[in-house]
DNA sequence: TTGAAAGCGATACCAC
DNA sequence: GTGGTATCGCTTTCAA
């Protein structure tokens, strides 16, 4: 019981040879019904599990995709986790997980390529060029998510990536703000460099020139949770009139933003301030806020991913970027109160508070 | 530059055999400076790489760990997910990803063992006898995360476990509501049958008792945003006086639940009602909350998680159960207003709003 | 359809 | 310390 049954064990057991074990556990193989069935019975008596690792030796191919993450604070990462992983399970791949702390990716890419991988997904990571090339030469296939290649280091087409239409999503940003009739109009930026934040930004710009307004102000929260909370009373503290919007780079900051307009500030959010964010992050991280946001579809996102996955696995296809179009959307997690307290009251009828369902719904029980 | 360097072909440039290679790349083997260095150069010229997969097949050990998990919702999962991957990264392990959608896990199993796992953590999946039975005949160990062992299908000590003191748990959250004046304590709990819901409801309730009072009304949430919110309004509809406390099974819930105490019933917490959650879900999930909660550590409950594997891995050491205390913590996100609207001090006085700073900080920005 | 035999890329054990 | 050789468990020709 000690060593687990090996294909010889079957074979001797079913009287066949071990060449026919294997046939009858590969789908389309040449086996007659007959022994497939004596195999499988002495298989199972055995249980008999054909050994992935002795297979991809002489396969060359793993079934494995690396995925590369740096910290998840950010709601929206677990979901790809889970996402992603979901799909590939489908198709008979599985998820290695490699958590990078930024600057640590080249180590870890090592490790990576000694399982010999058959993909890598690098979720939020950034890839040196070094990186890049290292893959390329052992050929491996690789997907940026949610980021961009570094086109001054190599060719535009060399990598492929999956991102938001984070240009468009800055522009819908300002539009629906200026829609709204504010005119002090903040930004709220993540990390300077990185190219989700290039974007959002460029867009909620143009946007703004176009109908001629302008960035009323501007504070870096560097994506994090206490980066955002400074950057918002900064926002507020200036010498002239506060803003009366503000667009968040992302929803994880969003969230820190709202803690401190509400909290620390006692403004009202969106009857004083307008916050938009972006990213999409499930229900329990925005529950107790009504928040207007570009949302990102994981879903789409997580497809285009494992398409361009196959893609560069199985076909030999060229390197594509996928861009998947983002949508704004306005999410209340309770519905509107039935009763009203006096101090809920006090606040005036809550308009569109039932404007959009809450769609998180339909997912299962959270263990715990 | 299509196929990856193996160890012949560094030792056919290094001019020695490929024992030595291998011996170079191992180490505490007995190879002199000059070889491990010759073969190092010639290694680093073609970019060679060990490949992991042939070195499992006859060391029989992948370095390879199966962590199982359910959907990812409940914020506490994620933490799971980094902070083990980082410890076993550390220790020269890997984290291969298995999501499975509850009924499914004996199937997930088969897929698992084919990769010759040194190890299995199951995360938020149910453990069904059968599944117990094929780990131990192939001789793999499993621990059990935040769950603890059929007791009724096999012995007590034949899986490993990690959770933490949630029957303590129970009791502290009953001491404190109790400390606090409340008499009206309402329970809203999990999924019925899951060891943790079990040992949280039973410490709860046996502390209450002990106080001579009871739970004042109950209903179930099932570990659910949405259930979590059906079970408050059903708390707060009953005929009589509305609670005045709540004791929620878990903080995902617990997040719910404060939602619709807030914005549908127009209540204050804590001042109207008080409500106590458990976990430890990071600070992007409590954010706008001042969240009272049973604190479990996820830090030690993964650190005992690593100390199990690697004794059952290794040491080949009996299975024990590990039991993590856990302490009732005070989260607040931002700090008391500077400025204080009309509304806001209408309230009244912030009390106790800084009695616990937050304790999330420390952490890296997190990539969008 | 079937079985024998040659790898896949490494480690382990053996003499030297 | 070093090089040969068997071996890990499987897929894949190649004959029969």
């Amino acid at each position: 019981m000690k060593t687990a049954a090996t294909a010889v064990d079957v074979a001797r057991l079913a009287k066949v040879s071990q060449s026919a074990v294997s046939r009858s556990f590969t789908p389309g193989a040449s086996v007659s019904e007959a022994t497939r069935e004596r195999v499988m019975a002495a298989a199972r008596k055995l249980g008999y599990r054909p050994n992935a690792l002795a297979r991809s030796l002489i396969t060359r191919r793993s079934r494995i995709v690396a995925l590369v993450m740096g910290y998840l604070q950010n709601q929206f990462y677990p979901l790809v986790i889970e996402q992603l992983s979901q799909q590939l399970q489908k198709q008979g791949y599985h998820v290695l997980m490699f958590i990078s702390d930024g600057d640590a990716t080249d180590n870890v890419l090592d490790e990576i390529l000694q399982y010999q991988i058959d993909g890598i997904v690098m979720a939020s990571a950034m890839l040196s060029p070094t990186v890049a090339r290292q893959c390329a030469d052992v050929g491996v296939p690789v997907v940026l998510f949610n980021r961009v290649p570094d086109l001054s280091a190599f060719g535009r087409h060399s990598t492929c990536s999956v991102t938001s239409d984070n240009l468009r999503g800055g522009q819908l940003a300002a539009e629906l703000l200026l829609a709204r009739g504010h005119r002090r109009i903040a930004f709220l930026a993540g990390l300077e460099k990185s190219s989700t934040n290039l974007e959002r930004e460029r867009g909620f710009g143009q946007a703004l020139q176009a109908a001629g307004a302008g960035v009323y102000r501007r504070a870096v929260g560097h994506y994090s949770f206490e980066g955002a909370q400074e950057a918002t009373r900064a926002l507020f503290a200036g010498p002239g009139r506060a803003p009366d919007a503000v667009f968040v780079a992302n929803d994880h900051m969003a969230i820190a933003a709202m803690d401190v307009i509400r909290q620390e500030l006692g403004l009202r959010v969106p009857q004083d301030v307008s916050v938009v964010g972006f990213d999409d992050v499930p229900q329990a991280a925005w529950g107790a806020y009504r928040l207007t946001t570009v949302a990102q579809s994981v879903g789409a996102m997580v497809d285009a991913t494992v398409t361009l996955l196959n893609e560069q696995m199985h076909d030999g296809a060229p390197p594509r970027n996928v861009v998947v179009p983002c949508r704004v959307v306005e999410r209340a997690s309770v519905r509107p109160a039935p009763v009203r307290s006096a101090r809920a009251a006090a606040a005036g009828p809550s308009r569109t508070a039932s404007a959009t369902p809450a769609r998180a719904g339909s997912r299962r029980a959270a263990a715990s």
